[in-house]
DNA sequence: GTAGGGTTAG
């Protein structure tokens, strides 16, 4: 019996041309070509049940896979569930049916554990997984970081023979790679016995999410003998140019973008985005914001990149002007904030030191925007307000987080009640829950802890900190800043070091910089290095070889007068090294761009954009 | 019917 539409059945325009890949059998079917137009899924589901008001026809049970399928692409997952567990009539499920609602649950991030599950449950029911199953499965894995899962699907997919399917082996690298195990990854990569362009793009972003910058570009540079890079591949480019910060080779990789990619890579939102946050990260907001105004299209993405980079940069006024102009629609991009643009403008407030818009912008995101705070904005605020002074209000706030808070927020408080000398107790008593907050013990809260003591004169206790460190084999990160000189060849230096070919000239430079700066009226201040001042005995000594000050002497003496220097440091810079920059920049009339731990500091002229509060 | 893309506190 032949199937057919009711008349009150709102059916959709027939597809221009209908397609189904089932063979003849599929084509014999008159609903087929309606099923493939997966975004009806109305319709779908009025089909279904013309389809299961007729008895049983020789095609229900290829309909009713063709159903799943489409439902489950129309991303009514739950309806695809229901349909495969409880299928009336008695359906029996097949491979396929389980990789069509494998494949939904492994795009839903919610459900992607389920897809694991529903991996499990075919092996139950003794249904071979095929060569389009594994993907899927491998992709719910990635995100969950399912190593164990993922490793025992590799060996099925050795038993069962799909080791070389391009698709699997592609799948299997990115799931390595997202479990953090990259040389798992780079292994099988480099034994694939057939690469394509989805294999390069995947082990190139595989490499920058492990942090592995270098290689990333390297990578990079070996795809081109074989493959042109696409908005893919530039994406993980840029975003290992940024990670590396260094200036000079992220406008190589712009360049590489402007002059060896097609227009839809120039012009896609995603490169655009990137590029924002590539020169924000490498010390160049006016590039940021040239890139930002001449996109053809923006998203909340780009507003968010451009307010956390004018953030980051000390701009403050104009970082919170742009999230005005966000929400005004100004540009007509009717855009909503999300909750990474309240990032942005809590941070923007921190920076400024601005604790009254602060709070106002913290209130209009929960009550106007109705976005829930999340650890990250409790963060920023409990910051902005332990900064300024406001430690009670600050503890008032974490007593009161819905979730808990973790070691970043109670080090905040610590480092305020250090430099706001809150008492030794009371500071004793947030390093205490900073400790008991950290998974992995770090040198972070003993360092200001040590500060604490340093400040109250209590030499016994900062020697006790120290001894506790070294029995619980925990080092303070050493100081480390780079410097790229002109030809993009980066140099760095270590505090006290003396390895660089030119040290000698460096510390000559130094000499002189220093004399100079002190007939100037300069006073070192080395109330912030307690532990350092141990290791080397005399305290001024220790200041003097801070990385960040070796490195500006080296651009000072590398680079053509007037130049500005740009310096990139793994920890905050100190109090006294922020002093002698500022004094730099005026004495040698020079820019000088320090990226630290926590944001960008453009010294002129003997001041700083962070205004001294950082 | 199959693989790969972004921003986030200190």
């Amino acid at each position: 019996m032949a199937l057919s539409i009711s008349p009150t059945l709102s059916s959709p325009s027939p597809p221009p041309s209908p397609s189904s890949t089932n063979g003849a059998a599929a084509h014999a079917h008159p609903l087929l070509p309606y099923l493939d137009l997966a975004h009806y899924s109305i319709q779908l589901k009025q089909i279904h049940a013309q389809a299961l008001k007729f008895p049983p026809h020789p095609h229900l049970l290829l309909l009713h896979s063709r159903i799943l399928h489409s439902i489950s692409l129309s991303g009514d997952v739950l309806y695809s569930l229901r349909l495969l567990l409880h299928p009336f009539p008695p359906l029996l499920p097949t491979s396929f049916s389980f990789n069509s609602l494998i494949r939904s649950f492994s795009r839903s991030p919610s459900l992607k554990p389920l897809s694991l599950q529903l991996y499990l449950q075919m092996l139950l029911l003794s249904l071979s997984p095929d060569n389009h199953t594994f993907p899927f499965v491998l992709k719910s894995c990635a995100f969950l970081s399912s190593f164990s899962f993922g490793s025992q699907l590799h060996s099925h997919i050795v038993k069962l023979g799909f080791s070389s399917d391009i698709y699997i082996l592609n799948s299997l690298v990115h799931f390595y790679s997202s479990c953090a195990r990259l040389s798992l990854a780079r292994r099988l990569f480099d034994r694939m016995p057939l690469k394509n362009r989805v294999s390069w793009n995947i082990m190139i972003d595989g490499c920058v999410m492990c942090g592995e910058y270098e290689t990333a570009l390297e990578l990079f540079r070996d795809m081109q003998s074989q493959f042109s890079p696409d908005a893919y591949t530039m994406q993980s480019a840029l975003c290992a140019c940024a990670a590396l910060g260094a200036l000079s080779l992220g406008m190589w990789a712009h360049a590489f973008v402007l002059r060896k990619c097609d227009a839809s890579v120039q012009n896609d939102v995603l490169i655009n985005n990137s590029l924002i946050d590539l020169y924000s990260k490498c010390g160049d907001i006016v590039m940021a914001r040239r890139v930002f105004d001449e996109m053809p299209q923006r998203d909340v993405t780009s507003w968010n990149a451009l307010i956390l980079g004018l953030a980051m940069h000390g701009q403050v006024e104009d970082s919170l002007l742009a999230f005005v102009r966000m929400i005004a629609d100004v540009e007509g991009d009717k855009l909503r904030p999300n909750s990474i643009t309240f990032i942005g403008v809590l941070s923007a407030c921190n920076h400024g030191g601005l604790v009254t818009e602060g709070r106002k912008y913290f209130a209009s995101m929960v009550d106007e925007f109705g976005i829930k705070p999340q650890l990250e904005h409790y963060g920023c605020m409990v910051d902005i307000l332990s900064r300024a002074g406001h430690i009670e209000e600050a503890l008032e706030l974490v007593k009161n987080m819905n979730c808990k808070p973790d070691v970043v927020i109670w080090r905040s408080i610590l480092d305020a009640c250090c430099k706001r000398n809150a008492g030794v107790e009371f500071s004793e008593a947030v390093a205490k829950r900073a400790l008991e907050s950290e998974l992995v013990a770090t040198s972070g809260v003993y360092v200001l802890l040590s500060k604490v003591y340093a400040s109250a004169n209590r030499w016994n206790e900062v020697g006790l900190v120290r001894r506790l460190m070294s029995e619980e084999g925990i080092k303070k990160e050493p100081g480390c800043s780079s410097i790229e000189i002109g030809d993009g060849i980066v140099h760095e230096f270590v505090a006290g070091d003396s390895s660089h070919p030119k040290s000698k000239e460096i510390y000559e430079k130094l000499n002189e910089v220093e004399c100079k700066l002190v007939m100037a009226g300069y006073v070192p201040d080395s109330s912030q290095a307690p532990l350092v001042a141990e290791v080397d005995g005399v305290k001024c000594e220790s200041l003097r070889r801070h990385s960040e000050r070796l490195a500006i002497a080296f651009g000072l003496i590398s680079t053509k007068s007037g130049a500005t220097i740009r310096v990139l440091k793994n920890l905050r810079i100190c109090r006294d090294c922020h002093e002698i920059a500022k004094l730099i920049s005026k004495l040698y009339c020079r820019e000088i761009v320090v990226r630290d731990r926590a944001r960008f500091h453009h010294f002129r002229d003997g001041s700083c954009s962070c205004m001294d509060y950082w």
